[in-house]
RNA sequence: GGACGAGUGGGUGAGCUGGCUGAAACCACAUCCCUGCUAAGGAUGCGUACGGGUAACUGUACCGAGAGUUCGAAUCUCUCCUCGUCCA
């Protein structure tokens, strides 16, 4: 959530960091009036509290002495109705400001380039170069139906369409692959955490998934609860609510879970293979951390990421979003894409933000700063999407015959 | 699924026959004093959020969540959630 002291006392900065984001000015200027309205309406009604307050002291205070407190009682009758309207005016006031600035995005960092869409994100680096294939490289869909490690038809037998089943050694990289990263990214300094796929509408709301993009959720049937899009939501929620103690900061965590997505405004995307499924494994990192030390969490993230890939030599670059792809709650993302041979293109298999104290002010996630209590930062990242990899995998790694060899360091997890 | 019991500040835990309780006490923590040695003792401070004030200070709200009764609720009523224990 935005800051509504730092709108207020420097409005110009805000809308101009918001503005960059295709916020425009007539939303900001009408939060600005739902924060002055607010608290007009808190004053008034808190005078009128504290009037009440005091008759009801007084009134205590008249019984015990045993004085006649009937004319006290048609003031304090009177007061009562006069209240209820106030704080009904309140409440109103309250609703509407809550509800522009739940609708608010996050600050871009002022380092993020300006841009529309995808195409005007900037490459950091390229890691390793692509192969020279002597053949034609096929699509993953095509080595994994020819290899026996997926299949599509069933999957959408039982489920639909973005669904999809491994069997033998499709089964067992997923696997593989969940334990390699689970361990690589331990030996970096996460802590692994396994958490719940299903969680409450706080936790949403706590990481900027609700209120905006509830059509992208599984909702469970008859309960407020959702199955979750990323284990970024409740890992960050873990702490939601909670004053962290200082010496416990930064808190690294890593965490498997599956992922399930309406993949709603992705019609007619990606729609063989397993690029882009309603429910994928995937591997994250999320860390809570202070201010002062989230940029260096933040590229100890991205390494780790891109240092997986380069431990299973996958070729990859890093990308820094642009101001107009970056996410609701990120002030600063970088993705990782790796290199596809069949599709001959990059393709994102990571994502990385550092969205400042945007989810702590939502989750109210804090930290005590020697006497007072301060946000703390949160950022997440995926190291790394499961499917992705196994596809990047299979293309990178295809033979002419169509057989595909197991990267090394995946052996020893396949018991080869 | 049924029957009880519980949910209080960073922690333990009083209050729960409605006003003097935003909340005792203890622990933890912070600062200071004393002392000087692998100890201890003493003083003071110490919940959160939002608002007013240069400041001292002050207003409102919050005792699991929401609603209700009342001039007034942590304390009474209802609903829900969570956690225990017993039964099935």
């Amino acid at each position: 959530m935005i800051d509504l002291k730092l709108v207020q006392k420097d409005f110009d900065e805000v809308s101009r960091k918001l503005m960059r984001k295709g916020v425009d000015a007539e939303m900001l200027e009408s939060l600005k009036e739902a924060n002055e309205e607010l608290k007009k309406a808190k004053a008034s009604f808190e005078t009128l509290q504290a009037l009440q307050n005091s008759m009801s002291k007084e009134f205590g205070q008249y019984k015990r002495e045993g004085k006649d407190i009937s004319e006290l009682k048609a003031r304090v009758d009177a007061n009562k109705i006069v209240i209820a309207e106030a704080l009904d005016i309140q409440r109103q006031k309250q609703e509407a400001l809550e509800k522009l600035a739940m609708a608010i995005p996050n600050m871009p960092d002022d380092e993020v380039p300006d841009g529309e869409n995808e195409d005007d994100n900037v490459e950091l680096k390229k890691v390793l170069s692509p192969r020279e294939f002597s053949f034609q490289p096929k699509e993953h869909w095509e080595l994994a139906q020819e290899n026996g490690w997926i299949d599509f038809e069933r999957g959408a037998k039982l489920s639909g369409s973005r669904f999809s089943v491994s069997y033998d050694m499709g089964a067992k990289l997923e696997r593989a692959l969940i334990n390699f990263m689970l361990n690589f990214n331990a030996k970096r300094g996460f802590h692994e955490v396994s958490v719940p796929h299903m969680v409450n509408r706080t936790a949403l709301e706590g990481t900027g998934q609700l209120p905006k993009f509830e059509n992208d959720l599984y909702k469970i049937e008859g309960q407020d609860m959702f199955m979750i899009p990323t284990a970024e939501v409740p890992l960050t929620n873990l702490f939601q609510d909670e004053i962290i103690p200082y010496e416990d900061l930064p808190i690294k965590m890593t965490g498997y879970t599956s992922c399930y997505r309406k993949e709603a405004g992705a019609a007619g995307r990606d729609t063989r293979g397993m690029i882009r499924q309603h429910q994928f494994h995937k591997v994250e990192l999320v860390c809570v951390t202070k201010s002062e030390t989230s940029d260096t969490i933040f590229n100890e993230m991205v390494e780790c990421a891109s240092d997986i890939l380069t431990a299973l030599e996958l070729p990859h670059r890093l990308v820094q979003l642009c101001t107009g792809d970056l996410g609701f709650g990120a002030a600063k993302t970088v993705d990782i894409e790796v290199w596809l041979p069949g599709q001959n293109q990059y393709r994102e298999i990571s994502s990385i933000s550092n969205t400042r104290d945007f989810q702590a002010r939502r989750a109210k996630i804090r930290y005590k700063d020697g006497k007072k209590n301060t946000f703390v930062n949160t950022l997440n990242g995926s190291a790394l999407a499961v499917g992705r990899t196994l596809v990047a995998i299979m293309e990178n790694n295809q033979n002419e015959d169509g057989s595909i060899d197991i990267p090394k360091v995946l052996k020893p997890y396949l018991e080869m």
